[in-house]
DNA sequence: GCTATCTCACCTTG
DNA sequence: CCAAGGTGAGATAG
């Protein structure tokens, strides 16, 4: 699933690709490519082919109840290392020694140190007293895919809303802003996480090409413990020598470590730089250092993990997990200080998915280094957006989808006006989050709808930006969904789904991707042109029937009152947007029954009337190359039974564990 | 031998 | 560039 680039080229279903056009720009071309009856997008065939790897059966967890056997397939992590290591076996008394704590009583002595380390953060513990983190004990030494996605969103989602009240609070220097550490803090102290048992070799489900976007995140899912150190080990006081074993290293470019192969890695040792009152020294064989070396000896696999910039977020890290490798040497070099420096070097286990590769091949790309497979336009807006959308075929030879005029947003006819007379803020400079005199804050519920870089906070009923008669900055970090979208999308011809979306950049859940662009039509209408069913693709509603899903913050963990409200909303007048003949990237975007993205009504001024966008969002951190989808929805029953030939049920082939199997 | 507490170093983050 | 910051290994004391 993720990251998947390359792969097996195997050719699809074969439509009739012959009529393939010359490839112009795409915006100004007039329709003429075969009707929809053929090479539609959403062919109905069977879907070929297993799950996606990792995933393992569904697994609900929300009861809260400790269901004690979490399914174990086929990830058992001591065989798939295949190194048997002495250290591992029971000791005398049965127990594995380090790490798999007690489970004595529900006060066992991890928890007990936990509780004690925030006794004087009288916030947090007065605030989550009597909270039920959901997870089961075995489930918290144990994970699976739903628990590693489920403690990853729950994370981001407290990150974000203290990244709102840091943000929001006046700005004196002395307040720290590390909304990550505190956020973090709050997860392990009540016991979300998972995979708590270190272990060598693969984290139940952490899949290969994962992202993350903190190091708390790899602490909180069990793939990296240490919140700083690279190097995160083992020692096992059952082993006579007491030997430390290296489990795994994030390589963070902080020391210069650069290979051309992808499948390698030299990793410099820790310790010995110089700090503030702190000369350089020479790195000792201690710790992780120790832990690596008896680890080349033992020759166990090291999960490695790789930190890299935020393509969209400079400033930011991403961390990318690239799956087991092997320390095939080590040696001492003379630093830049000039004093001495472990090296290891470190080989990809080979037979593992793509990660980091791909990371390096889109880096390529973007420099011009080397050319896109497969690429027919560079631009497919034809410089509409700020950013360029490639579009790429590398599965079959058809050049393109049917034309339509590109168009970056969305359209009311004259006739069809959703709109109510209002007026934006009056602030002069760009609008503060803190500043509860800002009329567009104030329609927010008081709340400024994004962090300070731009990323979503909560899902809401309706979120308010500042817009064209706001007299505030063009660059008010309220305008976020207005100011084109940021990451680099590719419009790519999937294997069995027709054309899909994806992006060359990580993007972090809570990013803004795109808007629906396309002309707001009348429901009644868009029925009666849709007659045949076909027709009705590139047709966006918002009166459909949706799965809920949680994506904002527990209340309970910040400390508000009150039980979490629904994230079900109702939009007050429905809107429909038809992309047929005209509309942006998000027409591309398939159906999944488990999405990485979801839409988000948005409304700005504009003349002074108030107009509704449909804005689309990462509802997860969604690794490069990955499809975007959301959930298209169903129509209410009245719609389907009476129209059924107008929503015509296609067979679903995302393949997610809960597909539904079909969507319309 | 065990635990509680302290100190320090760690490829952090904004 | 810097300072606040969480973690856990290791040291020390009881």
């Amino acid at each position: 699933m993720e990251g998947g680039l390359g792969g097996n080229t195997v050719p699809p279903n074969s439509m009739d690709k012959s009529k393939v056009l010359d490839v112009k720009p795409l915006r100004t071309l007039v329709p003429l490519f075969p009707e929809a009856s053929e090479g539609t997008p959403f062919v109905c065939v069977p879907p070929n082919g297993p799950f996606p790897s990792g995933f393992s059966p569904f697994f609900p967890f929300s009861g809260s109840q400790g269901s004690q056997s979490t399914p174990d397939l086929n990830q058992n992590d001591f065989n798939s290392t295949a190194v048997p290591l002495r250290s591992f076996r029971a000791e005398p008394n049965g127990q594995n020694t380090y790490g798999s704590h007690k489970h004595k009583s529900a006060g066992s002595s991890s928890v007990k140190k936990k509780a004690k380390r925030i006794k004087d953060s009288e916030f947090v513990l007065t605030a989550l007293s009597n909270f039920n983190p959901g997870i089961s004990l075995s489930e918290r030494d144990d994970g699976n895919r739903e628990l590693v996605e489920n403690v990853l969103l729950r994370f981001d989602a407290l990150r974000r809303k203290l990244s709102q009240m840091e943000d929001a609070r006046e700005s004196h220097s002395s307040i720290t802003k590390r909304a990550d550490l505190k956020a973090g803090n709050m997860m392990l102290s009540k016991g979300v996480r998972t995979n708590m048992k270190k272990r060598i070799g693969v984290v139940r489900g952490v899949e290969i090409g994962d992202i993350f976007f903190f190091r708390m995140e790899l602490c909180l899912v069990g793939l990296h413990f240490p919140s700083m150190a690279g190097i995160d080990y083992m020692v096992n006081k059952g082993d006579l020598e007491g030997e430390p074993v290296a489990l795994s290293i994030v390589s963070s470019g902080g020391y210069d470590d650069d290979a051309e192969d992808p499948d390698i890695l030299v990793y410099s040792g820790q310790g010995g730089n110089a700090s503030r009152d702190k000369e350089a020294s020479d790195q000792q064989l201690v710790r992780g250092n120790l832990a690596l070396e008896r680890s080349l000896h033992r020759a166990n696999e090291v999960r490695v993990i790789r930190g890299l910039k935020d393509a969209i977020h400079q400033t930011s890290k991403v961390y990318v997990y690239d799956g087991l490798y092997k320390i095939q040497e080590s040696w001492m070099e003379k630093g830049k200080s000039g004093c001495n420096m472990f090296k290891y070097k470190l080989v990809r286990v080979p037979g593992q998915a793509v990660a980091f590769a791909t990371w390096k091949s889109i880096q390529k790309w973007k420099e011009g280094l080397s050319s896109r497979v497969g690429l027919i336009l560079p631009d497919l807006t034809s410089g509409a957006e700020s950013i360029p959308v490639s579009l790429v075929n590398e599965v079959d030879d058809e050049k393109g989808p049917a034309y339509f005029t590109y168009f970056p947003t969305v359209k009311y006819s004259k006739s069809f006006k959703l709109v109510q007379r209002t007026f934006g803020c009056t602030c002069h400079d760009a609008c503060q989050a803190g500043n509860s005199n800002c009329s567009c804050i104030q329609k927010n519920e008081c709340d400024f709808p994004y962090t300070a870089n731009g990323i979503l906070v909560c899902r809401k009923p309706m979120i308010y930006e500042c817009g064209p008669s706001c007299p505030c900055f063009r660059n008010c970090k309220n305008r976020v969904s207005q100011t084109g979208f940021k990451v680099h999308l590719e419009v790519f011809k999937t294997r069995d789904r027709g054309w899909g979306l994806r992006s060359w950049d990580p993007i972090r859940a809570g990013t803004f991707i795109c808007e629906y662009a396309g002309e707001v039509i009348d429901e009644i209408k868009a029925r009666q042109d849709g007659g045949d069913g076909e027709n009705n693709e590139y047709v966006f509603h918002t009166n459909r029937l949706y799965e809920s899903f949680k994506w904002n913050y527990e209340t309970e963990l910040v400390g508000e009152e009150g039980s979490d409200s629904t994230e079900d909303f109702d939009i007050p007048s429905p809107l429909t947007i038809s992309a047929k003949n005209s509309g942006n990237v998000a027409r591309f975007m398939n159906h999944s029954c488990s999405p990485n993205v979801f839409w988000q009504p948005i409304m700005y001024e504009h003349n002074n009337e108030a107009v509704l966008h449909i804005a689309f969002f990462a509802k997860r951190h969604i690794p490069p190359m990955t499809e975007l989808t959301y959930d298209y929805g169903i129509p209410h029953s009245n719609e389907t039974e009476s129209n059924n030939a107008a929503y015509g049920r296609k067979k679903c082939l995302c393949g997610s564990p809960k597909c539904r199997g079909y969507f319309y």
